[in-house]
DNA sequence: AAGAACAATTGATAAATATCAATATGGTTT
DNA sequence: AAACCATATTGATATTTATCAATTGTTCTT
Protein backbone atom coordinates (compact mmCIF):
# COMPACT_ATOMS: atom_id res chain seq x y z
CA UNK A 1 0.00 0.00 0.00
CA UNK A 2 2.77 2.44 0.82
CA UNK A 3 4.07 1.80 -2.63
CA UNK A 4 0.84 3.90 -4.10
CA UNK A 5 1.27 6.93 -2.25
CA UNK A 6 2.61 9.76 -4.10
CA UNK A 7 4.19 11.45 -0.79
CA UNK A 8 7.11 9.79 0.68
CA UNK A 9 6.08 10.50 4.74
CA UNK A 10 4.56 12.78 6.74
CA UNK A 11 7.96 14.10 8.10
CA UNK A 12 8.92 15.16 4.90
CA UNK A 13 5.59 16.21 3.96
CA UNK A 14 5.03 19.72 2.85
CA UNK A 15 1.20 20.40 2.90
CA UNK A 16 0.98 18.42 6.07
CA UNK A 17 -1.23 19.90 9.02
CA UNK A 18 0.54 22.55 10.66
CA UNK A 19 -0.44 20.74 14.52
CA UNK A 20 1.17 17.98 13.38
CA UNK A 21 4.65 20.22 14.17
CA UNK A 22 3.67 19.08 17.85
CA UNK A 23 4.21 15.20 17.01
CA UNK A 24 7.42 13.61 17.52
CA UNK A 25 9.05 11.57 15.11
CA UNK A 26 7.75 8.34 16.56
CA UNK A 27 4.48 9.59 16.64
CA UNK A 28 4.94 11.08 12.81
CA UNK A 29 5.88 7.39 11.82
CA UNK A 30 3.10 5.75 13.21
CA UNK A 31 0.95 8.27 11.23
CA UNK A 32 2.67 7.69 8.35
CA UNK A 33 2.35 3.67 8.31
CA UNK A 34 -1.64 4.29 9.14
CA UNK A 35 -2.08 6.11 6.03
CA UNK A 36 -3.02 5.57 2.50
CA UNK A 37 -3.70 7.99 -0.62
CA UNK A 38 -6.08 7.71 -2.80
CA UNK A 39 -7.09 10.55 -5.57
CA UNK A 40 -10.58 11.90 -7.02
CA UNK A 41 -11.84 13.36 -9.90
CA UNK A 42 -13.80 16.19 -10.04
CA UNK A 43 -17.74 15.46 -8.70
CA UNK A 44 -16.48 12.72 -7.15
CA UNK A 45 -17.73 12.54 -3.18
CA UNK A 46 -14.50 12.02 -0.86
CA UNK A 47 -16.95 11.80 2.35
CA UNK A 48 -20.02 11.19 2.56
CA UNK A 49 -22.45 12.90 5.47
CA UNK A 50 -23.59 9.82 7.84
CA UNK A 51 -21.12 7.39 7.31
CA UNK A 52 -18.80 6.18 9.90
CA UNK A 53 -15.69 8.18 10.74
CA UNK A 54 -13.21 5.96 10.39
CA UNK A 55 -10.54 8.21 9.05
CA UNK A 56 -9.66 12.12 8.95
CA UNK A 57 -8.55 13.48 5.38
CA UNK A 58 -5.95 15.92 4.72
CA UNK A 59 -5.79 17.04 0.91
CA UNK A 60 -2.44 17.23 -0.79
CA UNK A 61 -4.14 18.92 -3.65
CA UNK A 62 -6.86 20.38 -5.44
CA UNK A 63 -9.97 22.03 -4.09
CA UNK A 64 -13.42 20.31 -2.56
CA UNK A 65 -16.52 21.48 -1.32
CA UNK A 66 -17.77 20.67 1.88
CA UNK A 67 -21.65 20.68 2.19
CA UNK A 68 -24.10 19.22 4.80
CA UNK A 69 -27.16 17.57 3.08
CA UNK A 70 -30.70 19.30 4.64
CA UNK A 71 -33.86 18.05 4.09
CA UNK A 72 -35.86 18.07 1.11
CA UNK A 73 -33.03 17.40 -1.31
CA UNK A 74 -31.39 21.06 -0.27
CA UNK A 75 -27.41 21.04 0.30
CA UNK A 76 -25.82 23.82 2.24
CA UNK A 77 -22.49 24.91 1.46
CA UNK A 78 -19.94 24.97 4.42
CA UNK A 79 -16.99 26.43 3.02
CA UNK A 80 -13.90 24.84 0.53
CA UNK A 81 -11.29 22.54 2.07
CA UNK A 82 -7.91 22.76 0.30
CA UNK A 83 -4.39 21.61 1.06
CA UNK A 84 -3.28 21.80 4.56
CA UNK A 85 -6.88 21.60 6.19
CA UNK A 86 -7.70 18.79 8.54
CA UNK A 87 -11.19 17.41 7.29
CA UNK A 88 -12.82 15.96 10.24
CA UNK A 89 -16.40 17.10 11.23
CA UNK A 90 -17.43 17.27 14.92
CA UNK A 91 -19.40 13.64 14.54
CA UNK A 92 -16.19 11.88 14.98
CA UNK A 93 -16.26 13.18 19.03
CA UNK A 94 -20.51 12.46 19.51
CA UNK A 95 -21.32 9.70 17.40
CA UNK A 96 -18.97 8.80 14.68
CA UNK A 97 -20.46 9.78 11.64
CA UNK A 98 -19.60 12.20 9.55
CA UNK A 99 -21.36 14.88 9.96
CA UNK A 100 -20.98 16.33 6.30
CA UNK A 101 -20.30 15.32 2.94
CA UNK A 102 -17.30 16.29 1.08
CA UNK A 103 -16.78 16.35 -2.59
CA UNK A 104 -13.97 17.09 -5.06
CA UNK A 105 -14.34 20.39 -6.85
CA UNK A 106 -10.88 19.82 -9.10
CA UNK A 107 -9.13 16.40 -9.46
CA UNK A 108 -7.37 15.43 -5.44
CA UNK A 109 -5.26 14.11 -3.67
CA UNK A 110 -5.99 13.29 -0.10
CA UNK A 111 -4.87 11.14 2.58
CA UNK A 112 -6.65 9.02 4.90
CA UNK A 113 -5.89 8.75 8.30
CA UNK A 114 -7.35 6.54 10.77
CA UNK A 115 -9.68 7.98 13.68
CA UNK A 116 -8.05 5.78 16.02
CA UNK A 117 -4.78 6.48 15.63
CA UNK A 118 -5.43 10.30 15.77
CA UNK A 119 -7.52 9.47 18.95
CA UNK A 120 -5.04 8.01 20.42
CA UNK A 121 -2.24 10.92 19.76
CA UNK A 122 -4.33 13.45 21.10
CA UNK A 123 -4.57 11.20 24.44
CA UNK A 124 -0.79 10.41 24.32
CA UNK A 125 0.31 14.11 23.38
CA UNK A 126 -1.04 16.82 25.49
CA UNK A 127 -0.15 19.63 23.04
CA UNK A 128 -1.28 18.02 19.82
CA UNK A 129 -4.39 17.34 22.23
CA UNK A 130 -4.14 21.01 22.76
CA UNK A 131 -3.80 21.98 19.25
CA UNK A 132 -6.68 20.13 18.07
CA UNK A 133 -9.42 21.99 20.71
CA UNK A 134 -7.79 25.38 19.18
CA UNK A 135 -8.60 23.89 15.39
CA UNK A 136 -11.96 23.16 16.45
CA UNK A 137 -12.00 26.69 17.92
CA UNK A 138 -11.07 28.42 15.12
CA UNK A 139 -13.77 26.36 12.92
CA UNK A 140 -16.44 27.02 16.18
CA UNK A 141 -15.98 30.89 15.30
CA UNK A 142 -15.77 31.07 11.88
CA UNK A 143 -19.36 29.55 11.77
CA UNK A 144 -20.78 31.55 14.45
CA UNK A 145 -19.91 34.39 12.11
CA UNK A 146 -21.56 32.92 9.13
CA UNK A 147 -24.56 32.27 10.78
CA UNK A 148 -24.84 35.72 12.02
CA UNK A 149 -24.11 37.11 8.70
CA UNK A 150 -26.19 34.84 7.09
CA UNK A 151 -29.18 35.34 9.32
CA UNK A 152 -28.57 39.15 9.36
CA UNK A 153 -27.52 40.47 5.88
CA UNK A 154 -29.01 41.17 2.76
CA UNK A 155 -28.46 38.99 -0.21
CA UNK A 156 -25.56 41.79 -2.07
CA UNK A 157 -23.63 41.39 1.53
CA UNK A 158 -23.88 37.67 2.07
CA UNK A 159 -22.50 37.34 -1.43
CA UNK A 160 -20.19 39.74 -1.15
CA UNK A 161 -18.78 38.12 1.73
CA UNK A 162 -18.32 34.48 0.08
CA UNK A 163 -16.33 36.27 -3.15
CA UNK A 164 -14.08 37.50 0.01
CA UNK A 165 -13.99 34.22 1.27
CA UNK A 166 -12.65 33.20 -2.25
CA UNK A 167 -10.23 36.04 -2.29
CA UNK A 168 -8.74 36.43 1.01
CA UNK A 169 -9.27 32.50 2.41
CA UNK A 170 -9.03 29.96 -0.40
CA UNK A 171 -7.08 31.95 -3.43
CA UNK A 172 -5.44 34.48 -1.72
CA UNK A 173 -5.94 36.40 -4.90
CA UNK A 174 -8.78 39.10 -6.22
CA UNK A 175 -8.94 37.62 -9.21
CA UNK A 176 -9.86 33.65 -9.44
CA UNK A 177 -11.90 30.46 -11.17
CA UNK A 178 -15.21 31.01 -10.04
CA UNK A 179 -14.96 26.98 -8.99
CA UNK A 180 -18.18 26.73 -7.71
CA UNK A 181 -21.97 27.30 -9.96
CA UNK A 182 -24.42 29.25 -9.33
CA UNK A 183 -26.51 27.11 -7.97
CA UNK A 184 -23.61 26.33 -5.21
CA UNK A 185 -23.00 29.87 -4.74
CA UNK A 186 -26.37 29.96 -3.74
CA UNK A 187 -26.35 27.07 -1.75
CA UNK A 188 -23.68 28.83 0.37
CA UNK A 189 -25.36 32.37 1.06
CA UNK A 190 -28.95 30.87 1.43
CA UNK A 191 -29.96 32.11 -1.74
CA UNK A 192 -31.88 31.16 -5.20
CA UNK A 193 -29.40 30.70 -8.15
CA UNK A 194 -31.60 33.16 -10.16
CA UNK A 195 -30.48 35.79 -7.55
CA UNK A 196 -26.81 34.79 -7.32
CA UNK A 197 -26.66 36.06 -11.06
CA UNK A 198 -28.73 39.19 -10.14
CA UNK A 199 -26.55 39.82 -7.64
CA UNK A 200 -23.59 39.67 -9.95
CA UNK A 201 -24.41 41.56 -12.04
CA UNK A 202 -25.00 44.13 -9.64
CA UNK A 203 -21.42 44.38 -8.62
CA UNK A 204 -20.55 44.49 -12.67
CA UNK A 205 -23.03 47.61 -13.22
CA UNK A 206 -21.28 49.30 -10.55
CA UNK A 207 -17.94 48.62 -11.04
CA UNK A 208 -16.94 46.22 -7.69
CA UNK A 209 -16.75 43.12 -9.97
CA UNK A 210 -16.20 41.88 -13.03
CA UNK A 211 -17.29 38.06 -13.57
CA UNK A 212 -18.36 35.85 -16.47
CA UNK A 213 -19.63 32.78 -15.51
CA UNK A 214 -16.01 30.77 -14.96
CA UNK A 215 -14.77 33.83 -13.49
CA UNK A 216 -14.25 36.30 -10.84
CA UNK A 217 -12.16 39.79 -10.45
CA UNK A 218 -12.39 42.16 -7.82
CA UNK A 219 -11.80 45.54 -9.19
CA UNK A 220 -12.92 47.79 -6.15
CA UNK A 221 -12.39 45.86 -3.03
CA UNK A 222 -12.97 48.65 -0.41
CA UNK A 223 -16.53 49.43 -1.91
CA UNK A 224 -17.01 45.18 -1.93
CA UNK A 225 -15.85 45.45 1.32
CA UNK A 226 -18.59 47.81 2.26
CA UNK A 227 -21.47 45.91 0.95
CA UNK A 228 -20.49 42.86 3.28
CA UNK A 229 -20.48 45.54 6.63
CA UNK A 230 -23.52 47.64 5.63
CA UNK A 231 -25.43 43.67 5.05
CA UNK B 1 -13.98 34.78 49.49
CA UNK B 2 -14.38 31.04 50.17
CA UNK B 3 -17.02 31.91 52.87
CA UNK B 4 -18.77 33.73 50.40
CA UNK B 5 -19.90 30.70 48.43
CA UNK B 6 -22.96 28.91 48.26
CA UNK B 7 -21.52 25.73 47.38
CA UNK B 8 -19.35 24.13 49.80
CA UNK B 9 -17.43 22.40 47.33
CA UNK B 10 -16.76 21.23 43.75
CA UNK B 11 -15.88 17.81 45.04
CA UNK B 12 -20.01 17.55 46.70
CA UNK B 13 -21.48 19.75 43.97
CA UNK B 14 -24.36 18.01 42.59
CA UNK B 15 -24.71 20.16 39.59
CA UNK B 16 -21.19 20.29 38.24
CA UNK B 17 -20.44 20.01 34.96
CA UNK B 18 -20.45 16.07 33.66
CA UNK B 19 -16.96 15.88 32.20
CA UNK B 20 -15.51 17.08 35.75
CA UNK B 21 -15.61 13.27 36.64
CA UNK B 22 -12.82 12.53 34.88
CA UNK B 23 -10.99 14.84 37.66
CA UNK B 24 -9.19 13.31 40.46
CA UNK B 25 -9.58 14.44 44.17
CA UNK B 26 -6.41 16.45 43.89
CA UNK B 27 -7.56 17.74 40.18
CA UNK B 28 -11.24 19.12 41.94
CA UNK B 29 -9.53 20.68 44.79
CA UNK B 30 -7.76 23.10 42.42
CA UNK B 31 -10.57 23.56 40.45
CA UNK B 32 -12.22 24.53 44.11
CA UNK B 33 -9.71 26.55 45.51
CA UNK B 34 -9.72 28.82 42.02
CA UNK B 35 -13.07 29.34 41.92
CA UNK B 36 -15.90 32.27 43.13
CA UNK B 37 -19.36 32.58 43.17
CA UNK B 38 -21.30 35.36 42.39
CA UNK B 39 -25.28 35.94 41.99
CA UNK B 40 -26.92 37.97 39.43
CA UNK B 41 -30.21 39.49 39.24
CA UNK B 42 -32.72 39.29 35.62
CA UNK B 43 -31.16 40.92 33.24
CA UNK B 44 -27.81 41.44 34.00
CA UNK B 45 -25.17 41.21 32.30
CA UNK B 46 -22.66 38.04 33.18
CA UNK B 47 -20.37 37.84 30.30
CA UNK B 48 -19.30 40.20 28.08
CA UNK B 49 -18.69 39.71 24.18
CA UNK B 50 -14.94 40.98 23.50
CA UNK B 51 -13.85 40.67 27.62
CA UNK B 52 -11.04 38.56 28.08
CA UNK B 53 -11.87 34.99 28.69
CA UNK B 54 -10.34 35.16 32.24
CA UNK B 55 -12.80 32.76 33.28
CA UNK B 56 -14.92 30.00 32.47
CA UNK B 57 -18.38 29.97 34.03
CA UNK B 58 -20.87 27.16 35.32
CA UNK B 59 -24.39 28.40 36.52
CA UNK B 60 -25.36 26.61 39.98
CA UNK B 61 -29.12 28.23 39.48
CA UNK B 62 -31.38 29.87 36.91
CA UNK B 63 -31.14 30.90 33.44
CA UNK B 64 -29.68 32.98 30.83
CA UNK B 65 -29.46 33.37 27.90
CA UNK B 66 -26.10 33.47 25.40
CA UNK B 67 -26.26 35.61 22.20
CA UNK B 68 -23.61 37.07 19.67
CA UNK B 69 -23.54 41.05 19.58
CA UNK B 70 -24.11 41.57 15.80
CA UNK B 71 -23.45 44.91 13.27
CA UNK B 72 -25.93 47.71 14.02
CA UNK B 73 -27.04 46.84 17.01
CA UNK B 74 -28.46 43.53 15.93
CA UNK B 75 -28.42 40.17 18.28
CA UNK B 76 -28.75 37.14 17.64
CA UNK B 77 -29.64 34.17 20.66
CA UNK B 78 -27.44 31.25 20.39
CA UNK B 79 -29.35 29.41 22.88
CA UNK B 80 -30.01 29.37 26.71
CA UNK B 81 -28.17 28.22 29.75
CA UNK B 82 -28.69 26.45 32.30
CA UNK B 83 -26.91 24.87 35.13
CA UNK B 84 -24.36 22.17 34.58
CA UNK B 85 -23.63 23.42 31.32
CA UNK B 86 -20.14 24.81 30.37
CA UNK B 87 -19.78 28.36 29.46
CA UNK B 88 -16.73 29.34 27.69
CA UNK B 89 -16.65 30.41 24.11
CA UNK B 90 -14.55 28.98 21.32
CA UNK B 91 -12.36 31.90 21.82
CA UNK B 92 -10.80 31.13 24.89
CA UNK B 93 -8.76 29.03 22.59
CA UNK B 94 -7.83 31.05 19.63
CA UNK B 95 -7.88 35.22 20.75
CA UNK B 96 -8.57 35.08 24.38
CA UNK B 97 -11.74 37.13 24.06
CA UNK B 98 -15.17 35.88 24.87
CA UNK B 99 -17.13 35.33 21.51
CA UNK B 100 -20.37 36.25 22.90
CA UNK B 101 -22.23 37.77 25.58
CA UNK B 102 -24.36 35.94 28.61
CA UNK B 103 -27.13 37.83 30.46
CA UNK B 104 -29.12 36.57 33.46
CA UNK B 105 -32.98 35.80 32.37
CA UNK B 106 -34.15 34.92 35.96
CA UNK B 107 -31.85 35.47 39.54
CA UNK B 108 -28.82 33.53 38.25
CA UNK B 109 -25.95 32.05 40.80
CA UNK B 110 -22.85 30.97 39.02
CA UNK B 111 -19.42 29.48 39.77
CA UNK B 112 -16.51 31.50 38.29
CA UNK B 113 -13.63 29.24 37.22
CA UNK B 114 -10.13 30.21 35.63
CA UNK B 115 -9.70 29.16 32.28
CA UNK B 116 -5.74 29.44 32.73
CA UNK B 117 -6.65 26.77 35.87
CA UNK B 118 -9.03 24.75 33.21
CA UNK B 119 -6.28 24.40 30.25
CA UNK B 120 -3.85 23.67 33.17
CA UNK B 121 -6.23 20.86 33.86
CA UNK B 122 -6.80 19.55 30.16
CA UNK B 123 -3.01 19.44 29.93
CA UNK B 124 -2.95 16.96 32.52
CA UNK B 125 -5.43 14.81 32.30
CA UNK B 126 -6.07 13.58 29.08
CA UNK B 127 -9.51 11.88 29.92
CA UNK B 128 -10.95 15.71 30.57
CA UNK B 129 -9.20 17.15 27.60
CA UNK B 130 -11.07 14.22 25.67
CA UNK B 131 -14.01 15.38 27.17
CA UNK B 132 -13.81 18.88 26.19
CA UNK B 133 -13.36 18.09 22.66
CA UNK B 134 -16.52 16.03 23.27
CA UNK B 135 -18.34 18.73 24.73
CA UNK B 136 -16.92 21.44 22.21
CA UNK B 137 -18.06 18.91 19.20
CA UNK B 138 -21.62 18.48 20.51
CA UNK B 139 -22.15 22.25 20.77
CA UNK B 140 -20.33 22.58 17.08
CA UNK B 141 -23.17 19.83 15.19
CA UNK B 142 -26.23 21.36 17.08
CA UNK B 143 -24.78 24.98 15.69
CA UNK B 144 -24.01 23.17 12.51
CA UNK B 145 -27.85 21.89 12.56
CA UNK B 146 -29.14 25.34 13.61
CA UNK B 147 -27.60 26.89 11.12
CA UNK B 148 -28.90 24.77 8.42
CA UNK B 149 -32.51 25.25 9.86
CA UNK B 150 -32.22 28.95 9.82
CA UNK B 151 -31.08 28.50 6.42
CA UNK B 152 -33.55 26.67 4.68
CA UNK B 153 -36.81 26.67 6.49
CA UNK B 154 -39.38 29.35 6.31
CA UNK B 155 -40.60 31.47 9.63
CA UNK B 156 -43.14 28.64 10.61
CA UNK B 157 -40.45 26.16 10.98
CA UNK B 158 -37.69 27.97 12.62
CA UNK B 159 -40.31 29.38 15.07
CA UNK B 160 -41.22 25.92 15.89
CA UNK B 161 -38.00 24.55 16.21
CA UNK B 162 -37.32 27.64 18.95
CA UNK B 163 -40.56 25.93 20.41
CA UNK B 164 -39.11 22.52 20.25
CA UNK B 165 -35.74 23.88 21.84
CA UNK B 166 -37.20 25.01 24.50
CA UNK B 167 -39.56 21.92 25.52
CA UNK B 168 -36.81 19.11 24.74
CA UNK B 169 -33.54 20.88 25.71
CA UNK B 170 -34.61 23.70 28.55
CA UNK B 171 -37.76 22.91 30.77
CA UNK B 172 -37.92 19.32 29.52
CA UNK B 173 -41.56 20.15 29.48
CA UNK B 174 -44.50 20.95 27.15
CA UNK B 175 -46.00 23.55 29.43
CA UNK B 176 -43.58 26.38 30.47
CA UNK B 177 -42.77 29.43 30.50
CA UNK B 178 -41.74 31.86 27.80
CA UNK B 179 -38.91 33.12 28.99
CA UNK B 180 -37.67 35.39 26.42
CA UNK B 181 -39.58 38.08 24.73
CA UNK B 182 -40.92 37.95 21.44
CA UNK B 183 -38.08 39.94 20.43
CA UNK B 184 -35.68 37.81 21.80
CA UNK B 185 -37.64 35.05 20.28
CA UNK B 186 -36.98 37.10 16.79
CA UNK B 187 -33.73 37.51 17.59
CA UNK B 188 -33.75 33.37 17.96
CA UNK B 189 -35.32 32.37 14.99
CA UNK B 190 -34.09 35.39 12.76
CA UNK B 191 -37.93 37.03 12.22
CA UNK B 192 -38.84 40.59 13.56
CA UNK B 193 -40.84 40.43 16.38
CA UNK B 194 -44.24 41.40 14.22
CA UNK B 195 -43.84 38.11 12.90
CA UNK B 196 -43.13 36.30 15.77
CA UNK B 197 -46.26 37.38 17.28
CA UNK B 198 -48.22 36.48 13.90
CA UNK B 199 -47.04 33.02 13.56
CA UNK B 200 -47.93 32.47 17.26
CA UNK B 201 -51.62 33.02 16.46
CA UNK B 202 -51.37 30.99 13.35
CA UNK B 203 -50.36 27.89 15.79
CA UNK B 204 -53.43 29.04 18.04
CA UNK B 205 -55.55 29.12 15.75
CA UNK B 206 -54.98 25.92 14.45
CA UNK B 207 -54.93 24.04 17.50
CA UNK B 208 -50.91 23.33 17.75
CA UNK B 209 -49.92 25.64 20.77
CA UNK B 210 -51.25 27.59 23.20
CA UNK B 211 -49.48 30.87 24.29
CA UNK B 212 -49.97 34.36 26.26
CA UNK B 213 -47.37 36.66 26.36
CA UNK B 214 -45.50 34.53 28.93
CA UNK B 215 -46.69 31.10 28.50
CA UNK B 216 -46.47 28.37 26.46
CA UNK B 217 -48.41 25.00 25.87
CA UNK B 218 -47.49 22.58 23.52
CA UNK B 219 -51.34 21.06 22.84
CA UNK B 220 -50.07 19.26 19.54
CA UNK B 221 -46.77 18.54 19.72
CA UNK B 222 -46.47 15.71 16.43
CA UNK B 223 -48.29 18.62 14.49
CA UNK B 224 -45.83 21.01 15.69
CA UNK B 225 -42.72 18.81 14.89
CA UNK B 226 -44.42 17.96 11.34
CA UNK B 227 -44.19 22.14 10.98
CA UNK B 228 -40.52 21.82 11.82
CA UNK B 229 -40.12 19.54 9.50
CA UNK B 230 -41.95 20.39 6.45
CA UNK B 231 -39.98 24.03 6.92
C1' DA C 1 -54.80 54.44 41.79
C1' DA C 2 -52.62 57.43 38.17
C1' DG C 3 -49.04 57.68 35.21
C1' DA C 4 -44.86 56.30 32.88
C1' DA C 5 -42.38 52.98 30.41
C1' DC C 6 -42.16 49.14 28.00
C1' DA C 7 -43.82 44.91 25.60
C1' DA C 8 -47.34 42.87 22.75
C1' DT C 9 -50.61 43.09 19.21
C1' DT C 10 -52.87 44.48 14.91
C1' DG C 11 -53.49 46.23 10.25
C1' DA C 12 -51.64 48.30 6.23
C1' DT C 13 -47.96 48.57 3.25
C1' DA C 14 -43.28 48.14 1.36
C1' DA C 15 -39.27 45.56 0.52
C1' DA C 16 -36.82 41.43 -0.20
C1' DT C 17 -36.55 37.12 -2.13
C1' DA C 18 -38.16 32.91 -4.59
C1' DT C 19 -40.30 30.71 -8.34
C1' DC C 20 -41.56 29.83 -12.98
C1' DA C 21 -41.01 29.84 -17.78
C1' DA C 22 -38.41 31.00 -21.56
C1' DT C 23 -34.17 31.81 -23.85
C1' DA C 24 -29.20 31.98 -24.37
C1' DT C 25 -24.59 30.25 -23.89
C1' DG C 26 -20.81 27.12 -23.63
C1' DG C 27 -18.84 22.89 -23.77
C1' DT C 28 -19.06 17.75 -25.41
C1' DT C 29 -20.15 14.19 -28.04
C1' DT C 30 -20.98 12.17 -32.32
C1' DA D 1 -20.59 21.07 -37.98
C1' DA D 2 -24.98 19.30 -35.86
C1' DA D 3 -27.04 17.75 -31.92
C1' DC D 4 -27.14 17.57 -27.19
C1' DC D 5 -26.59 18.57 -22.51
C1' DA D 6 -25.98 21.37 -18.60
C1' DT D 7 -25.65 25.65 -16.79
C1' DA D 8 -26.40 30.58 -16.98
C1' DT D 9 -29.28 34.39 -17.83
C1' DT D 10 -33.48 37.16 -18.22
C1' DG D 11 -38.14 38.83 -17.41
C1' DA D 12 -42.50 38.39 -15.23
C1' DT D 13 -44.79 37.22 -11.25
C1' DA D 14 -45.87 35.20 -6.67
C1' DT D 15 -44.54 34.55 -2.04
C1' DT D 16 -42.39 35.61 2.02
C1' DT D 17 -40.91 38.67 5.27
C1' DA D 18 -39.93 43.32 7.23
C1' DT D 19 -41.30 47.82 8.39
C1' DC D 20 -44.23 51.44 9.97
C1' DA D 21 -47.81 53.42 12.61
C1' DA D 22 -51.29 52.98 15.77
C1' DT D 23 -53.35 50.71 19.63
C1' DT D 24 -53.71 47.81 23.52
C1' DG D 25 -52.01 45.48 27.46
C1' DT D 26 -48.67 44.91 31.50
C1' DT D 27 -45.68 46.08 34.88
C1' DC D 28 -43.49 49.12 37.79
C1' DT D 29 -43.16 53.33 40.24
C1' DT D 30 -44.66 56.77 43.04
Amino acid sequence: MAGLNLIKSCESCSCRWMNFRHLTKNELQLLNLNRYEATFKPGEIMVKQGSPTSNALFMSAGLSKIYIEGSRGKNFILGIASPGKLILGPGAYVNSRHSYSVAAITAVNACFISVDIFKQLTKENSAFAESLIEDISIKALETHNRMVNLVQKRMSGRLADALLYFADDVFKSDNYDMILSRQDLGDMTSMAKECVVRILKEFEESGVVYSNSSTIKILDKEKLVQISENG
